[in-house]
DNA sequence: GAGCATTTGTCCGTATGTATT
DNA sequence: CAATACATACGGACAAATGCT
């Protein structure tokens, strides 16, 4: 076993026993506590980064992450914000933007829109112990929500909202891959272009086959969330 | 822009234009060719690399990649075989283990299985244009398949196994997330235990709500194979 | 099989840059 | 502004894997 796997082994036992958000020795206390290079040090911290275990900002420090499993399936998926809550987590949701405008060709298609009618389409962003997390775009087909710019402010989920315009928002199409966030997208989720990004698309329906309510994208960091996908009866 | 991006977006346009398996320069040329250090080329080909373009091979050189998409739904997948077939590449499969053995306990929950009843486990690799892909471990049912071992060893379906001795077998349950393989896993899909891989798993029972057949536990690596799950009506 | 050149992987020590506190 | 902490870069050296002779 090499001397950087050495200092990682002995920074995850301690990790394992901190809570997330605890901040990790500098590398300078490190290079004195092991007596290693900083390259060896840094090349330790990086492979508990790659596995998620800590976060890393400059000027700042190094600290224990925390990472939410949030499950996904047909039957739909629980509101992330009560995932993270359930979690021991602090969720906290932003609407950013909300306009008017025309969606493009094919979320169109999905909510089944007439080319140029316009439909709202809101930004919101998710945090997780106010680290960016999430980053959802969401596409609302004219004539179903009003104001939605005023009541959703402090809202975390579109479907409550819908419920409560009488309507029976169902999950009708969904797809999840990981992917590359174009270039807006990952400089609102503050990660690199080339860093596998999940992305999740919901088709919403009212009731069973009936009209197209919204659809969504959203797009989550994979080192702040672990999506897992099941379907079926065992 | 920079230096380092200023090369990574040279070497991508001249990657479109190649095919899969192509070799680039060698990182002296191209240290030559832009008048550049070694780390900046370096730090430019990891960024092709972390974007799964192109792949690394220690004294060989590096590649061209080819990366296969792979839909997943509740009605079912198209055999990986068949997938990369249709992409132009050259899938191969291997049988690498066959051996009766008592199922771990929840995969024997899984199996319907008493404790202690052994089943067989099949080990297979898959390899596209060579180069390991996924791995899969199956379990199968008691008195389901006989020699398997004979049977298996150029056959890339194991549903089409089963419908040969005269079963119906059905995808009853599914989970896909992103994991980090376990250590002997990693050494066998030739990958760092800190790098996200597929997790795909499946119960297959005979006819919907027959007789638990099979579960399978299948790695695929991230950067051979993009798993897009999907499922619902648009 | 042995030997050799090529190519990528890893590491070192140092210096400088940049964000945070 | 100053101190602290992480990010990036340089040039060089050696290791390890590959492929050819």
């Amino acid at each position: 076993m090499g001397p950087v796997q050495q200092i990682a082994d002995s920074l995850e036992s301690e990790i394992a026993g901190s809570a997330p958000g605890d901040r990790l020795p500098s590398e300078h206390a490190l290079m004195r506590r092991f007596g290693a290079t900083r390259t060896r040090v840094r090349r330790a911290i990086e492979l508990l980064e790659a596995r998620f275990l800590v976060r890393r900002a400059q000027g700042a420090g190094t600290f224990v992450n925390r990472r939410i499993d949030y499950l996904v399936s047909p039957e739909g998926a629980p509101s992330l914000h009560r995932t993270v809550e359930r979690a021991g987590g602090v969720p906290r949701t932003f609407l950013i933007d909300a306009v008017e405008r025309e969606a493009p060709a094919d979320i169109a298609e999905f909510l089944d829109l007439d080319a140029g009618s316009p439909c709202t389409r809101l930004v919101r962003l998710a945090y997780i112990d106010d680290q960016i997390a999430t980053c959802a775009e969401e596409w609302i087909a004219p004539g179903v929500l009003d104001n939605v710019d005023v009541s959703l402010r402090a809202i975390e989920s579109l479907a409550e909202v819908l419920r409560g315009t009488r309507r029976d928002p169902v999950r009708a199409w969904s797809r999840v891959a990981t992917d590359f966030a174009p270039a807006d997208m990952a400089a609102r989720l503050e990660t690199r272009e080339t860093t596998p990004t999940w992305c999740l698309e919901t088709l919403t329906r009212d009731g069973a086959g009936g009209a197209a309510l919204m659809f969504s994208r959203s797009w989550l960091r994979q080192d702040r969330v672990r999506v897992v996908i099941q379907f079926g009866e065992r």
